[in-house]
DNA sequence: AGCACGCCGACT
DNA sequence: GTCGGCGTGCTC
């Protein structure tokens, strides 16, 4: 069918801007298709590429012939292509380069160059006629005889060697291969026994007849389970597959990345408001491109209306994303869509592993998924007839990705239903800025759920002042008579207390007493946590940690005073005002540990703990009927970020932790502590209304022309050397400067350049220029002339990306 | 990214 | 004079 177009213009996984055309032999002419993966050569390299389209015409090149096809099948829908482009455009980022972001990780094969010894080598460096370059190098391969190019530049300290290694290998003191090499994509295989064709039973000795009654009464078996019976079983098994009586092949395996098995549910009547929303949005289901806001308050049933929108979506055999903030765990929603729709659903998120992502994406493919649900990398998912595209919690911040492709997954949803002409809904009991916005705007229709589904009515909160208990010492600073006082009475009536605070930690700075220094990192530029758990300080940036019997770095004096609180001294305080409760604690440092996450959340749901303390991760995706009290500690933590988006976030996240209390029978309590409790921001998540945040908040917006009035593209810029980092900064700034006056480009703000807000992370120095404009496509377009400058790419020691649209800005 | 080419200083 | 440092540009 291809005859005529024997070209294909191919995307490389490497920073390059370019797509580039090649030739394929006649040979693999039919199996070629958009989607697929390929070997080329690319310079003296031969490096994975993506075929994006057949090409008839040559462009007057040299075109060279592909290596080879790595997939029997495509990896990804030709229909995907349009929006990975305009990925790469919007983002500034290279095409192949966004493909394989979008892609399950480890699927590269790169050549890497090994060096290794000859004889040769070995004798001139005894002899001593080597120089001293010569002989450094021989002995590295010493010590490690099949050397990557690579690791032998990093132990001289000297990544260009290229040349003086050629020059080795022409005098024939080494010799250089060239190895294909595979990004860890290993895929997990195990060992099966199959029945054989011996049947000499009687000779055998016992173990091995019962090996062969196992394999007889199973059909097969895999190695590992069978050792669980019998021990020896791998050298019996190899014994016996010798005289013919086993068979052992190896096969993929797949964990279950579901966890624990889900009942099927039966789908609950909907209330009227559900209803209505539901057969609106079906109607239109068929009628191309649409936004939706769904606003609905905590527990008034957003679940069951996507539920009932992928179902019609599926009985229009099409599929499904939907799109769920990234938790440690499998959250509600996921538990409830698997409910529901069982088999056809394909989950991907951060915990899987490399096979079991690559499994996934494969049912997928195969179209055995028709539902994906999953984190912000499931926006990539590859399917071919989307029908559409849910963002559950559309404000959490975790939909941004902080590295490599700075993408936002509730933004490109909106533009991959645009390219699929599909339905997108957005949903959220705390809309962001930028959707209400939106919405007011009539970009987005607005849905609203004003209605608990179980009626029960929305918790009532109660603002303390925390300036009120300036000079009271001790915990009653921290835990006030109030929420003491609440406490008590809901243990008394055995029901269950959630106290968040977003800090975690004993002691978040400490100072000596002495000289007044604090304990900083010395890699970073912020004060260790003191942990009790771990009887350790810990830089929460770069991990690093410190004995907590430690001198003053400044005068050397031993005694350092802990201040300023986490969730681990407000545990140890709780504990000490109510020595009777059982108290637990959920936040990084309780679940890094395997399994431990689940452990609490059970404690929590079998109500063998009665005051749970934690971080943002209990605020999130969890359900808990019995808790009928939520303390907040501190509500203005958040509140000082150096951010414009500090007090939407602040909002968002007292609102959210309101949210646990009272979801069951009984009435939901919540007392929350603040030094500002004037702040809007405060005020509006006492009432649980964003819109009240939101009128308040738009203004000072648009007064600093802050989005959504504006786009803005940050360049971060860092590198280890202080001065270094500095210099180029500035250098940047004036380049920009200048480049907006050239332009006459009044529309572009810069700000900057300055000293990021967090200036030291992990021994890097970090600056930041901000551009803005209010209008998107501008400021876009300066920025790709800004990059053609070479100046401001290919700087030596210095790391510079940019960030669209960026979330935080320290 | 990584490799080659070509331009400069400090060594035999 | 050359060796090897480093910036610059290209890869179908």
């Amino acid at each position: 069918m291809d005859k005529k177009n024997k070209y294909i213009e191919v995307a490389i996984a490497l920073p390059v801007y370019n797509t580039y055309l090649y030739k394929i032999p006649l040979s693999l002419n039919s199996l070629a298709k958009p989607g697929m993966r390929v070997l080329v050569p690319f310079g003296k390299r031969r490096v994975t590429g993506y075929i994006i389209a057949r090409q008839k015409q040559n462009n007057g090149y040299h075109i060279k012939n592909i290596i080879d096809i790595l997939d029997n099948a495509p990896l990804f829908p030709e229909s995907m292509i349009p929006f990975l482009k305009w990925l790469g455009d919007y983002y500034i980022y290279p095409l192949g380069e966004v493909i394989k972001t979008a892609l399950p990780v480890g699927l590269n094969r790169y050549d890497v160059l090994f060096v290794s010894l000859t004889e040769k080598g070995i004798k001139q460096e005894k002899s001593g006629t080597l120089t001293l370059k010569e002989s450094k190098i021989i002995n590295i391969l010493k010590v490690k005889p099949n050397c990557s190019l690579k690791s032998l530049g990093d132990k001289l300290k000297n990544s260009r060697i290229n040349t003086f290694i050629k020059q080795m290998e022409q005098k024939g003191l080494i010799t250089v291969k060239t190895l294909l090499k595979q990004d860890q994509a290993k895929i997990k295989k195990e060992k099966f026994i199959l029945k054989g064709w011996g049947y000499e039973k009687q000779k055998l000795s016992k173990k091995r007849a019962a090996i062969l009654s196992i394999i007889e009464k199973r059909k097969e078996i895999s190695l590992k389970i069978l050792r669980k019976e019998i021990p020896t079983a791998p050298r019996l098994v190899k014994i016996l597959s010798e005289s013919g009586f086993v068979k052992i092949v190896e096969r993929e395996v797949f964990r279950d990345p579901f966890g624990d098995p889900v009942e099927p549910d039966i789908p609950p009547q909907l209330n009227k408001e559900q209803a209505e929303i539901v057969s609106y949005v079906k109607q239109r289901m068929d009628k191309g491109f649409q936004r939706y806001l769904l606003s609905g308050v905590t527990s008034s049933g957003k679940t069951e209306v996507y539920m009932r929108l992928v179902a019609k979506a599926l009985a229009m055999s099409k599929q499904a994303i939907v799109l769920v903030p990234e938790i440690s765990l499998i959250s509600q929603t996921e538990r409830r869509f698997r409910a529901r729709f069982g088999e056809k659903v394909a989950v991907l998120h951060s915990g899987l592993s490399k096979s079991e992502l690559f499994h996934q994406w494969k049912r997928i493919i195969k179209k055995h998924a028709t539902v994906v649900i999953g984190a912000r990398s499931s926006i990539f998912a590859p399917m071919e007839n989307l029908g559409i595209i849910i963002v559950d919690e559309e404000h959490d911040t975790s939909y941004k990705q902080d590295s490599s492709l700075r993408y936002n997954a509730r933004d490109i949803a909106i533009v991959r239903a645009k390219f699929d002409s599909i339905p997108v809904i957005l949903g959220s009991a705390t809309p962001s800025v930028q959707s209400y916005y939106n919405a007011c705007k009539k970009k987005f229709h607005e849905l609203k759920l004003e209605k608990r589904v179980n009626k029960h009515p929305l918790p009532e909160i109660t603002l303390i002042d925390l300036k009120k208990y300036k000079n009271f010492r001790g915990r009653e600073r921290l835990i006030t008579p109030e929420l003491s006082k609440e406490i008590r009475k809901v243990l008394d009536n055995g029901e269950q207390v959630l106290i968040f605070l977003n800090r975690r930690g004993f002691a978040t700075f400490s100072v000596c007493q002495d000289c007044g220094k604090t304990v900083k990192c010395k890699f970073c530029d912020i004060s260790m946590t003191l942990h009790k758990d771990y009887n350790e300080f810990r830089c929460h940036l770069c991990g690093f940690s410190l004995s907590p019997r430690i001198k003053c770095m400044k005068c050397g004096s031993l005694k350092i005073n802990l201040l300023g609180f986490g969730t681990e001294k407000i545990q140890e305080m709780l504990q000490i005002l109510f020595p009777d409760a059982r108290i637990a604690r959920l936040d990084q440092d309780t679940a890094s540990k395997k399994g431990a996450t689940v452990r609490i959340l059970k404690k929590i749901k079998n109500r063998t703990v009665d005051i749970i303390v934690g971080t943002q991760m209990l605020a999130k995706g969890h359900d808990f009927p019995s808790i009928t009290l939520v303390g907040i500690i501190c509500a203005d933590l958040s509140l000082n970020f150096p951010d414009f988006r500090a007090g939407e976030r602040t909002f968002q996240l007292l609102a959210q932790v309101a949210g646990r209390a009272g979801r069951g029978e009984k009435k939901g309590k919540v007392i929350l502590q603040t030094y500002n409790p004037e702040h809007f921001s405060i005020k509006a998540s006492k009432h649980q209304d964003f819109r009240e945040f939101y009128h308040k908040e738009i203004p000072f917006r648009q007064g600093l022309c802050y989005p959504p009035f504006s786009r803005i593209i940050q360049l971060k810029i860092s590198g280890t050397d202080k001065n270094k980092v500095k210099k180029y900064s500035l250098m940047a700034g004036e380049i920009c400067k200048n480049l907006l006056r050239k332009n006459k480009q009044n529309e572009i703000q810069m700000l900057g350049p300055i000293e990021a807000g967090i200036p030291k992370i992990a021994l890097r120095y970090r600056w930041q220029i901000l551009l803005k404009s209010s209008m998107g496509g501008i400021i876009n377009k300066f920025v790709k002339e800004l990059i053609c400058n070479k100046k401001i790419l290919n700087q030596k020691h210095i790391r510079i990306s940019i960030d669209v649209d960026p979330y935080l800005m320290m």
